[in-house]
DNA sequence: TTAATTCATTGACTTTCATTCAGTTTTGTG
DNA sequence: CACAAAACTGAATGAAAGTCAATGAATTAA
């Protein structure tokens, strides 16, 4: 009944705001000061709650990163795998492009903590299975190569293993030098200088 | 006078020695459990000092990590634009494997603490001059590649802006992924194949 | 409707730990 | 020796993460 449905809802609304007002407050001070420097206090304040009930959504403060960049951070494998119309090239530069993006969309202060948190193996939970997001990017960087390899666009001796670690590596290692130097490395510009003089050339000796 | 020199020493070595007890003590506590594991009065006991005298050596509890890979962790470049007598590709291969030998030398925890030390921009000194180690790497990466243009070993058209981050980036992507895997991707092997199968085909074109 | 139950919320409390500092000991100098 | 300077001590401080018993509003069962 519609009484019912509505009642149901009053505790579960309420709770679902205060939980985004926790997420928003965390996002706007993290952002602006770093993680370091924002308290539990400080983002209790902030969302006009109390301190205990950040622990009612959040085990470790720490946590509250994760929720920072859920979003689509996991999900890039397999939204480039459903690519299936493009070629290989295209493909991998969306890849790049949007890794780089999403990062960008994430912004430095999140990056930098979601870095300090996942320097030290983390496991994570992407649909069920448990792992790590590099082994995740990996793995899907490797299929990706596999899949380019099988439809003819790539030799059959492709060093599969090191292009997969290769491509990824440098993904990461420019999210970390973003992070180390605040210099423009990630911006869209500098995604398709990246791919046009280093990664074609790379890939060169492999393509058909 | 030998009286005089020998009084004035036992001041400092005695100092030399608490710092050296300190730091050994950090090290061996740190590799072991980790940097957020150890706390001060950790390190004290270990080294069998008090808390206060850490203060003594350290203006923060993050400086030891500056002391602990200190070593020749700077030192790199310099070391390869002492190779003259080489060719570019030695020298690459060269600066590649030692940046790798280097952070697997130094270790993985203390390395992950230098890590989290540096994702935000620190300002660090090296021969007087203010800078940090990723804008340090990246001059000096720019100067081995103009170099082996000076000298004729690549064509004048070499993107060396990208090619010196691409490089760097590398390098430290491995040394995060490393971190976040504790995967075997910085051994002695797979700097060779790393050299082999991806850079050597990336440079081929602004090969002379 | 009323009584029982669940559960988000609160904020004072506990704990841990980096950092400081007033006082003590050791070393150097005239 | 007497005084100064440096090294050292460990208890005290303060900040911040995380806990928990009590509260009361929402929900369910009777």
């Amino acid at each position: 009944m519609g009484t019912l449905e509505k009642k149901i809802k009053i505790r579960q609304v309420r709770a679902a705001e205060t939980r985004k007002k926790i997420v928003s407050a965390a996002k706007k001070l993290i952002t602006k000061n770093g993680f370091e420097n924002v308290s539990i206090e400080d983002i209790a304040k902030e969302a006009d709650v109390s301190t205990g009930s950040f622990y009612t959504y959040f085990k470790k403060k720490e946590d509250i990163i994760e929720e920072l960049n859920q979003a689509d951070f996991y999900r890039l494998a397999e939204i480039t795998n459903e690519l299936t119309d493009k070629g290989f090239d295209e493909r991998l530069k969306y890849y790049c492009r949007e890794f780089l993006t999403e990062i960008e969309r994430v912004g430095i202060e999140i990056c930098r903590q979601w870095i300090r948190s996942n320097i030290a193996p983390v496991k994570i939970v992407i649909s069920d299975n448990e792992t790590t997001k590099y082994d995740h990017d990996y793995l899907a960087m490797r299929a990706l190569i596999e899949e380019g390899v099988r439809r003819g666009e790539l030799t059959d001796d492709v060093p599969a293993d090191e292009l997969a670690l290769f491509i990824n590596t440098q993904l990461y290692g420019l999210m970390v030098v973003w992070c180390m130097t605040d210099a423009s490395v990630i911006g869209s510009d500098k995604t398709d200088e990246f791919y046009d003089n280093i990664l074609t050339p790379a890939l060169m000796p492999y393509k058909r």
